[in-house]
RNA sequence: GGGCGAUUAGCUCAGAGGCAGAGCAGGAGCCUUACACGCUCUGUGUCCGCGGUUCGAAUCCGCGAUCGCCCA
């Protein structure tokens, strides 16, 4: 049965509205994507698959409503919109959660507990074998994977839920390490035992592009190494625990100060190593005393010295950060007193770094450690503070250490002048952020370590021959066929091997590591897209036309992304980055669990609703970092309301004239004012449509908010109104087609208000207004020109309203003339407006006066 | 140290050569047959500073300041 006013809601019940619309849009299947149309029809989105261990954060309303309202635009303007949802659940963050959730920790060489019950309570973490952790990883996973799908959902987000994928899944394992034996073909990757960026904690290798410097307190010490055939050679340093590891001092080439020295032999404190003094420009001569200790190593300074100098190495860091037994003495460890080296090495072996470095500097403190010839300390005073940056794992606590440890790469290094081409060719939204990309190629400093020493992740598919001995060979890598992947090298045997054989002699073994999380999901429109799977719907998503994403991980995400791709089949992954910016609090501070100022989305969204808060994301401009602002969303709130209220009236009013609003149409127009009104539309509907196809729907949303509220439902409504109520047919047309195109531009932002006012207008048989078609300029029938008929109206009503409210009246008090006066010109576009304009202004009559007045405008008076 | 961005009303932000704007907050009024979660009216500015280009600069170009971010 058709609404009537009276069977219209009285009151918006938000709640209600969204609980209904979501399990309608679920049964029809309103956001399917088709796979049988064109690749010209289609609009594919590489969406970003969220980290499901991480907490649900109002940023996450915040950027994905800001693909939503991509997706809902270009799918109202007819394009088959391919939005898939994946969830990346591969990784540390996944492990962590485990660790604390369970109060467990991997050993890997645990044997399997089908039955395993963790005790959550227990003073110290269980170990449990890995394939009982990997378990409780999927585990926890599942269970966060429906939160995240609830608050997409009661979000609205338009996402095709049959196109999804988690990164773990044996699609996602699949494709990774596919792409990977393709990069072993080509040469692509290799393995090195060269210094990697360790983490001591967390026991694995990390990437450059998860490495970030933190400012930190250090300490300045000043030593005296002695000289060989005797003198004193002062060195400053901020890691004396690492003295044991030293391998030479280094000078600047014309540092005059020092070059007798050169070719002499620097003999170390405490230890007495005998070490070169060597030249290299990297040597500061402005820095310390100009000459510098190199060591096993103490950053990536120390790596080139290395290997350019051609140095020796001498490794004291273990894997736990840990000082490791030195064979004082021995080859590779001499010393020139070995018996005092022990002796010293004694107080610090076993110890961390810092534990370490604390008691060198009392080993220092001591005049026994001189090694020039004296019986003073070589620590002469006390340490003195410095600012340094110290590299971390971003997700780490300790700084990490450059340990030399066999990690498998990816060549990047000599493709960076292809991958800046690359980055040239996308389109960057908003353009700026093309420099983040491009800043990051120009200074990568190593290839890609994609091996990492964890458990939940993708694994390396690779196994190793062992020799007769039981030593695996590394050059020995037997490598699976396609068609068995996803392998897990620990648990599957290769090709023409038995399981009995593992770590056998002449027998195999696994490879331990799993990848990078980056290097799976640097494939995500591979995956998504049915890459290797699906060839049709493989060339009708790829490449992808938008990448949404927040700016901090230009250089992991979008990076590895272009990279992949790139080294594929040399295709951009997608044409377009759509770069978000950050939530902040309420005092535009980073959000961050230690500062307690995390903003949870559920809140947020009970309270203001869906609706409203999709309006405060999408008030915020492309890729500008955004505080989260309560009274935006109050004001989204109100637009729902009024747009609910506007709905009601019109709806209403067709409907008590017994008219079928699908049946009114342009052709219907008649009257001036009428026509007028959508003439001021035109414009609207261009704007919100370029601003759309560049992604800035931030500015196409206010200028059709600004249309609605301060033209359809301030001005245009109330001047027709006295026709509408009227039953008069072109104003019931007029405010219908407003209406109607109203909630379609309203449509991408407001999903749930736009489609319960869209069904009251066009009857629960009727389509989705998600699903009808984006309002075009041609729809109306109608030329620009025809505005001045209603602007000229709502000029003249907005006067008589101001006479009015100076006079303390009413709007609806009644008055027997108006009097309007201006050129013949500006008078002439009023004929036709006067009965709406009596109606307005409660005027009996409507006097106008052809007269001169100030730059042409309307003037009105009103007889007191 | 290098780069990117921001700086506009009390607050949040828009505007990108042509009379400085919106929302919120503030003040006054209005029961008007969709909406008081409303409507009408109303006050407010060294457009960060200093130079320059221009008939004309928040807007374009220099220099500088402050804040934020990215990279060393």
């Amino acid at each position: 049965m058709a609404p009537t006013l009276e069977s219209l809601p009285k009151k918006l019940r938000t709640a209600e509205l969204e609980a209904r619309l979501m399990a309608r849009w679920a049964e029809e299947g309103t956001y399917r994507y088709d796979p049988t149309r064109p690749r010209e029809e289609t609009f594919s989105i590489d969406t970003p698959p969220p980290t499901v261990s991480g907490s649900l954060h109002i940023g996450h309303v915040f950027s994905y409503t800001h693909t939503d309202l991509v997706a809902r635009f270009q799918r109202m303007r007819g394009k088959n919109v391919f939005y898939p949802m994946g969830w990346d659940d591969n990784g540390l963050p996944t492990e962590r959660r485990v660790q604390n959730h369970y109060n467990v920790r991997c050993e890997p060489h645990i044997p399997y507990d089908p039955a395993l019950e963790p005790d959550r309570k227990a003073k110290r973490a269980a170990p449990i074998s890995r394939r009982n952790f990997i378990e409780l990883c999927h585990e926890v996973t599942q269970s966060d994977e429906r939160a995240f799908e609830k608050l997409w959902t009661r979000l609205g987000l338009s996402v095709d839920w049959l196109q999804t994928y988690a990164t773990i899944d044996d699609h996602c394992r699949r494709i990774s390490q596919l792409d990977f034996l393709d990069l072993l073909r080509k040469g692509e990757v290799y393995t090195s035992d060269a210094p990697s960026m360790w983490d001591v904690d967390f026991q694995t290798a990390v990437a450059q592009a998860e490495v970030e410097d933190r400012e930190t307190l250090g300490l300045q010490f000043r030593l005296r190494f002695g000289i060989e055939g005797g003198g004193t050679l002062p060195i400053m340093t901020t890691r004396p625990e690492l003295l044991p590891a030293c391998v030479a001092v280094v000078v600047h080439p014309d540092d005059r100060r020092f070059a007798s020295l050169r070719g002499k032999r620097a003999v170390t404190p405490a230890f007495r190593v005998p070490v070169p003094i060597v030249a290299h420009e990297l040597a500061d001569p402005e820095k310390g005393s100009g000459a510098v200790m190199v060591c096993t190593y103490g950053d990536a300074t120390d790596v080139t010295w290395q290997k350019e100098l051609e140095l020796r190495t001498r490794v004291i860091l273990g894997r736990t950060g840990r000082l490791l037994a030195l064979p004082f003495g021995s080859d590779g460890w001499e010393s020139l007193d070995v018996e005092t080296a022990r002796n010293f090495y004694s107080r610090v072996e076993g110890k961390t770094t810092r534990q370490a470095k604390t008691e060198m500097a009392l080993i220092l403190a001591d005049g026994q450690a001189a090694a020039d010839g004296t019986d003073r300390p070589p620590l002469e005073s006390e340490p003195e503070s410095v600012d340094q940056q110290v590299k971390h794992y971003e997700k780490g606590d300790r700084p990490l250490e450059i340990i030399p440890t066999r990690q498998w790469f990816v060549r990047l290094l000599d493709k960076k002048a292809i991958l800046l081409d690359q980055g040239r060719k996308v389109a960057w939204h908003p353009e700026h952020m093309r420099h983040r990309y491009e800043h990051w190629v120009e200074g990568l400093k190593y290839d890609w370590c994609i091996s990492r020493q964890r458990y939940f992740g993708v694994p390396i598919p690779i196994w190793y021959h062992v020799d007769n001995d039981g030593n695996p060979i590394e050059e020995g890598t037997i490598v699976p066929d396609r068609s068995r992947l996803p392998i897990d090298p620990m648990t599957d045997a290769p090709e023409g091997f038995d399981e009995s054989m593992r770590d056998k002699p002449g027998g195999f073994t696994g490879e331990a590591d799993v990848f990078d999380t980056w290097m799976t999901s640097s494939l995500t429109p591979q995956i998504a897209t049915g890459f290797e799977e699906d060839d049709e719907r493989f060339s009708r998503t790829y490449p992808m036309d938008m990448r949404p994403q927040a700016h901090e991980i230009i250089r992991t995400w979008a990076f590895y992304t272009i990279a992949r791709a790139t080294m594929l089949d040399g295709r951009l992954p997608w044409n377009n980055a759509v770069i978000s910016g950050w939530v902040l609090d309420p005092d535009r501070k980073k959000m961050s669990k230690s500062k307690g100022n995390v903003v949870t989305p559920i809140g947020v969204l009970e309270r203001f609703g869906s609706d409203a808060t999709r309006y405060w994301s999408a008030r915020a401009r492309l890729g500008t970092d955004t505080a989260s602002d309560e009274s935006v969303m109050k004001t989204g709130k109100r637009l729902v309301t009024k747009i609910f209220n506007a709905s009601k009236l019109v709806i209403g009013r067709v409907r008590e004239a017994g008219i079928e609003p699908r049946l009114l149409g342009v052709a219907d127009l008649t009257h001036p004012i009428d026509r007028g009104a959508l003439a001021t539309l035109l414009p609207v509907v261009d704007t919100a449509t370029q601003r759309f196809e560049a992604f800035e729907s931030a500015v196409a949303l206010e200028s059709v908010e600004s249309w609605f509220w301060s033209v359809f439902t301030d001005n245009y409504l109330e001047l027709a109104k006295g026709r509408a109520y009227a039953g008069d047919r072109s104003a019931l047309a007029g405010w219908s087609c407003g209406l109607s195109a109203v909630l379609r531009l309203f449509a991408p932002f407001l999903p749930f208000i736009t489609e319960e006012a869209w069904e009251w207008q066009f009857g629960s048989g009727g389509a989705s207004v998600h699903l009808s078609t984006w309002p075009i300029r041609e729809e109306f029938g109608i030329d620009e020109s025809e505005a001045t008929a209603f602007t000229g109206a709502v000029d003249v009503l907005g006067q008589v309203r101001k006479i009015k409210s100076d006079r303390s009246l009413s709007i609806r008090f009644e008055v027997p003339v108006i009097v309007v006066r201006g050129p013949s010109q500006r008078l002439h576009a009023l004929i036709g407006a006067e009965d709406d304009l009596l109606a307005a202004t409660a005027a009996a009559a409507l006097r106008t006066e052809v007269a001169e007045t100030e730059g042409g405008a309307l003037e009105v008076v009103l007889p007191e």
